[in-house]
DNA sequence: TAAAGATATTCGAATATGATTATATAACAA
DNA sequence: TTGTTATATAATCATATTCGAATATCTTTA
């Protein structure tokens, strides 16, 4: 049992990351371009500390990644190509 | 913010229904076919409370269907299509 | 070095989730 | 009707998530 979940628990990891409405915000935006924390905050309106939450999760689970520009810091997707994939799948099934 | 968020709502529910992976050995064997729940307690190596639990999280979120079949109830996909292609995204990027 | 701006971390409370165990229900057969 | 098989539900406990508030940590500039 243990090993034939195993085969499964990257990719849960991976939908869970992406399961909130937040992150699913901040996914969609980057996905139109890198951008730094503060964008992303009035973009998907909510709080700093929150947004900085997300981000490290969203990062923990490398699904973006950050550059810091001088004072500010810069998110951005590892994979463009396949949110892009995933993100057309959910809107071609009426999920967004 | 409200208003933006509930446009992500369906997607991120959608997403976390899929999030653990005896959920996603489910849909697997599924997408192989139709299967009663003691098939797939056999085939996912869960106990049986579990599976059922996990069947009927699936189920509210649109993601199964089921029929009974004399004392047996079988589950089937909702939509196949889709669920593939879920699964192709999946594995073209080596997360299954 | 001090101040200001941008972002991150920590903590607590509320809530949600998951597994296990026990029990209930439904369908059928004898 | 009684027993048996198949599945569902409920209760409980442990753990995980989420958010907001407070505070900390850079980074740059004065």
């Amino acid at each position: 049992m243990a090993k034939v979940k195993y085969n499964y628990l990257r990719a849960a990891k991976f939908l869970k990351a992406l399961s909130h409405p937040t992150r699913l915000m901040i996914v969609n935006e980057l996905a139109l371009g890198k951008k730094c924390v503060n964008d992303i905050k009035e973009l998907v309106q909510v709080n700093q500390p929150n947004i900085s939450q997300h981000l490290s999760l969203l990062k923990l689970n490398g699904i973006v990644d950050s550059r810091q520009n001088g004072k500010m810091k810069c998110y951005f997707l590892k994979d463009e190509a396949m949110m892009r994939e995933m993100f057309n799948n959910l809107k071609k099934n009426k999920l967004i």
